[in-house]
DNA sequence: CGTTTGATGATACGGTCGTATCACAAAAAT
DNA sequence: ATTTTTGTGATACGACCGTATCATCAAACG
């Protein structure tokens, strides 16, 4: 056989190609032949390397959670260590909000998959759906926490804050995409609410 | 020539075919053939209204438009006459969140086109960014109007808070097509939120 | 009454899609 | 050294896409 290549690489390069697509062009021209010029292959790698378009579809939305996370994690980080109740709520918002390139690309990436979903339940067999229900409760959690360190008013149901806060910030996101204000207006009204609930600026 | 029909009536109703598509299957399945089927008729048909398929799209998003439109003014007018500024913040959030069947509808097919002029921006030359824009402004005035009246904190900012509401809104929408919650789990944290801001329940 | 014109049907064209097939080279296994 | 096995290229197939063309039929108009 030849060289004996890795392969996790190759679905890496082939699947990110995916995505840079989807982002830019939208998933409806992420073609197996457009994905396959993107990742500098032939239309047979792609075949290759996933069997169908719907592995394809799956295995590039298991690597956009993957840099969804990442960025996720090094927000809270940049926020200071050891991460506080604050910092951790803060940092996973501020994160998910389109205010630079790379945002920009997740979100608008999440978005294509987000209708693709829609309009194709079957593809999201429960990676889709768990995936903000997770967030949720990350962020439910770490409001109760702060509500215990006196951080919050304690007469807030957490869940529910919780789920508004993304839902807001979800919102925010999509309006950022569609041109309605840019990313650092956005940020302003989504620390405009944190402060309100953490009771004024750090 | 054949019995002179009603091309205004004819168009909608090959339009609202296409929605009906767009809202169930997604706009990537609402093909020329598939509108026609859709709606009856043949694919000639389907040219001969809308010249392309561009044309349709646009159309078809224009009814969309109208549709949203008359829901968000019959559910101001069933929160009772004259509309109070509680009201008509009420009854427009309420409005576009996907609380039954025909709501989902309206809000799926709007992802579906939302998701479409992020890959395409040359389809809104301008009437997608306008519409959100324009609700956000008719909230902040009448959110204002509620602070004159001493029905909502005076020292909120108007502007800041109506996009908050509105992102809110959509974001709790999002998670309701995405199967995280119903509209009635939406609709409470919705509540919750508005509630808060004018003081405690009706 | 004939002719023009608005509305509709049938069908075709070139392109792209996802997928499949066949061939073949090169490293590994025996 | 030969036989597998793994990776890769070239190409083909049937389906569907948006769009265009041609023919036709019936009402309106002179």
């Amino acid at each position: 056989m030849p060289k004996r290549v890795d392969h996790d690489l190759r679905r890496r390069q082939i699947g990110e190609a995916l995505l840079r697509i989807a982002s830019t062009k939208g998933l409806q021209a992420a073609s197996m032949r457009e994905v396959a010029t993107e990742a500098g292959v032939s239309l047979r790698l792609v075949q290759y390397y996933f069997h169908t378009k719907q592995e394809l579809l799956l295995g590039a939305l298991a690597y956009l959670g993957e840099q969804l996370s990442a960025r996720v994690e090094a927000h809270i980080r940049a926020l200071g260590l050891p991460p506080t109740p604050r910092s951790l709520v803060y940092g996973t918002l501020t994160a998910i909000l389109p205010t630079d390139a790379e945002s920009r690309r997740l979100t608008r990436t999440y978005a294509a998959y987000y209708t693709l979903v829609l309009a194709e339940p079957a593809l999201a067999a429960d990676h889709g759906a768990t995936y903000p229900d997770l967030l949720e409760r990350f962020l439910a959690g770490h409001l109760r926490t702060a509500q215990q360190a006196g951080q919050v008013d304690p007469g807030l149901d957490a869940p529910t804050a919780a789920a508004g806060l993304l839902a807001l910030t979800n919102g925010l996101g999509s309006s950022v995409l569609g041109g309605q204000r840019d990313g650092d207006a956005a940020l302003a009204i989504l620390m405009y609410h944190l402060d309100r609930l953490f009771g004024g600026p750090a």
